[in-house]
DNA sequence: TTTCATTATTATGTACTACAAATAAATTAA
DNA sequence: TTAATTTATTTGTAGTACATAATAATGAAA
């Protein structure tokens, strides 16, 4: 096999393995470093190294004294550091608009499936506040709540912590057109009827149609995809 | 602000900024790690664990005698650690598997967006071969590589790596039923006529029908979902 | 001169030690 | 009992030394 691992690296699954072979829970204390350091048989700086990668993987925060806790692995937070370290390129933006778009379309099921008064609630007034403003910038706001909303609603915790962070990715790289609200072909309070009495493919027409405008701004917002997308083989190796 | 970042998170940021104040490209080599250390004013240790955050990102490779060499960011690289650690919880394996329904029912524009003979002709020998087979084991091969390929024809290389990834999770995490090929309501022919002749709504229809083995199963194969999505504040903060 | 094997060089990888800093826990004073 | 202070402990940072591996340089043989 591929041995050409770091010895940090090993430590680092080696350090998982023994997490799970403890037992230890979310919240559990690992042994000090000092300790674990002999137990895995390395030196602390090379079980430091490995500590900071699970630190950035969100295994495990270390505190001062009172030691590494094993916190529950957040998949985002690398994928955060990516985004906001602006070192993205053009295709991976424009492919992570694209799935955006994708999962607003794709959620329907699960928007019924986890339907609720408060959440309605919350659509219905979000709507109100929309129908008391004009200015762009507080539509705006408005807009991403109530898509925001959305995500929250679909009772998939990781999806609406992927959405949080493409907001504020997409914020800065791809600022709206002036007369997006203008040019929306179905309105919230359309989306919400459905919601209500409507159904789940019904939905999702509806949704394909409300974001008809970020369809047609993808060609402006994202213009020279240069690499053709000839994407090679990188099948899902150990 | 947060200021309780250690010394090595400021550097693998001060890093990120060196390396685009000094206009380095793809594949350049940084400054030897003594130089590097001595450069940001930090002890070689806290750069290496910095260097170390950078490569588990995907931002840099590093050899004996080479150097650091700058690569392109892989966003699923922490993804991935964190999938093969086997230590993601139940609930959040979920959401995975409802965001991967959520995409193949959303993809659908854009298939019909990059729709090119040769992914036709592709899945059209899926279904032959398909049709030639009855072993159990052969036909969940082709199942995925007809789903495989139809992500590849979305254009988009970022959800076709994250769906290899998704891939080998749900090998080992969510098997199928032994039924699943004599329940689908949509066989994999429908779809391709859909493609070849139809609209990106209907296909999304389909797809929905296609899978509903799989929305069937969700029950089966996360049961417990104890913590009810309770999604706390996590705005996006800097 | 070309080719191959050997040696030297060099940058990363690993280890050890020492001390700084922070904070939970214990202790003391009010 | 409560608040302030000290103590002990554990992570955070630095410096140094050496091991290891990959490249470059050297030299011998064809």
């Amino acid at each position: 096999m591929q041995k050409d691992l770091t010895l940090a690296e090993q430590i680092e699954r080696k350090i998982l393995k023994y997490i799970s072979e403890k037992g230890y829970q979310l919240g559990d204390s690992l042994p000090k470093e000092n300790e674990l350091a002999e137990i895995l048989g390395v030196s602390r700086v090379v079980l430091r190294e490995a500590l900071s990668r699970l630190r950035i993987l969100g295994f495990i925060e270390t505190k001062r004294k009172r030691g590494t806790v094993l916190t529950s692995p957040n998949i985002f937070y690398g994928f955060k550091t990516i985004l906001s370290s602006g070192t993205l390129d053009k295709d991976s933006l424009k492919d992570l608009y694209e799935v955006r778009l994708m999962l607003e379309i794709g959620m329907a099921d699960f928007l019924f499936l986890h339907k609720e008064e408060r959440y309605l609630d919350d659509l219905q007034r979000i709507i109100e506040e929309e129908n008391m403003t004009v200015d762009s910038e507080q539509l705006t706001k408005l807009d991403i709540r109530f898509h925001s909303t959305l995500y929250k609603m679909s009772g998939n915790k990781s999806l609406y912590a992927f959405q949080n962070l493409l907001n504020t990715l997409f914020a800065t790289y791809a600022p709206r057109r002036k007369d997006w609200k203008v040019k929306q072909i179905i309105s919230h309070e359309s989306l919400l009827e459905i919601l209500k009495c409507g159904t789940a493919d019904a939905f999702r027409t509806a949704m394909r149609l409300h974001l008809n405008t970020r369809f047609e701004n993808m060609g402006t917002l994202f213009p020279e995809k240069t690499v053709k997308a000839v994407i090679e083989e990188e099948e899902g190796e150990e």
